[in-house]
DNA sequence: TTTTTAAGTGAATATTTATTCATTAATTTT
DNA sequence: AAAATTAATGAATAAATATTCACTTAAAAA
């Protein structure tokens, strides 16, 4: 028996990542996928039961792998700030890092592919988030706003930096990420 | 001879807006664009020379009108404060009432069907926004940053919150926004 | 080594979708 | 009122794309 390439899905995945990045998710077909990651069409099919069901679970990996790399480094021992901006810079870095998989992960949301249970399952996946944002609350360090919109003025902020950066052609470097911390941590402190 | 129906072209941009954002950019079909519309799918070639042409021509025109409402009761005399602010509260609103463009907007970006020169004429568009970014530095009101980068950030919070509250279903009220707003401005403010 | 099993292939087929076109209907012009 | 012109229609066709399948190849088991 010959066994299944597990080198093969990750090709899949990087070549879709890479086309949906150029043309986006209304540009790309199976061939395309397939001659990118250089294996037949027909291959596709053993690894993916159909388009559908790739991009579904090419979301997946991606989503799953943002949240995993949103905590490195945090502890909750940690004082609220230094919590903040360890996962502040996650985040960005994943982003900058990862660009593609932030655009496909913004493509999906709007597409027929991606199911509404899909959607909620995403939700879950961030909740730790919302338990630091509320401590900070608690210690009167930061604006007593309702914890989404203070999390959704953070991932803004760096969602929209990073794809400026990334169009413009732009490095953020160590500099502007530290200016870009600040303006972030102005806006949410007490 | 028989007129074009003014109207006609309204109705295929409104329809074509309302599948983009229930299916994404990936998920429309000429078909259903003239089902939405109610009209025969010959009658959108009369119309719009192809699909390209339409998808092109619709994001040209959400995009100047975007663009038109950016400035709207803003005087170049007022002080930065009150400018910045009325810009911030038009580029919000526009968000919340045109969420459908926004989201037709975003996802042209990643698609093969806008072309290089007309992202560029985009950029040319914005131009007034920096120069009134470029006064406040001067001002010593704001902070002494990449002018793109401030833009961004203010931007990209609005975006999220929108976006966040649209799919969350919730009402951005007077005093969110207001919230909003002072989050934005502790953040760029010196 | 031989057999077996599943991966891999890519041309062939099925399906979907864009586009055209012969025809009809609605206006305007004469 | 008749002629002329163009919009509007939607079924027919063309083009693009997803998916299958008969076949080949590679690896594992016997």
């Amino acid at each position: 028996m010959k066994p299944r390439d597990d080198k093969k899905a990750d090709d899949i995945y990087k070549a879709t990542l890479s086309l949906v990045k150029a043309k986006g998710l209304a540009g790309i077909t199976m061939g395309e996928i397939a001659r990118e990651a250089n294996i037949a069409t027909g291959t596709l099919y053993i690894y993916f039961k159909n388009k559908s069901e790739l991009i579904n679970s090419l979301f997946t990996v991606c989503r799953n792998a943002s949240a995993a790399v949103y905590f490195k480094n945090f502890e909750t021992s940690m004082p609220f700030k230094t919590g903040f901006k360890t996962i502040w810079y996650n985040l960005l870095n994943y982003r900058i890092k990862r660009f593609e998989e932030a655009v496909f992960i913004d493509q999906c949301y709007h597409s027929p592919f991606i199911t509404e249970t899909t959607k909620e399952m995403t939700k879950k996946l961030f909740m730790p988030l919302y338990s630091l944002i509320d401590s900070g609350k608690q210690q009167q360090l930061i604006k007593d706003h309702d914890t989404i919109m203070l999390l959704t003025f953070m991932a803004g902020s760096i969602n929209e930096t990073v794809k400026h950066a990334y169009y413009a052609n732009r490095k953020i470097t160590k500099e502007v990420a530290e200016e870009m911390f600040q303006m972030c941590w102005d806006g949410i402190k007490a």
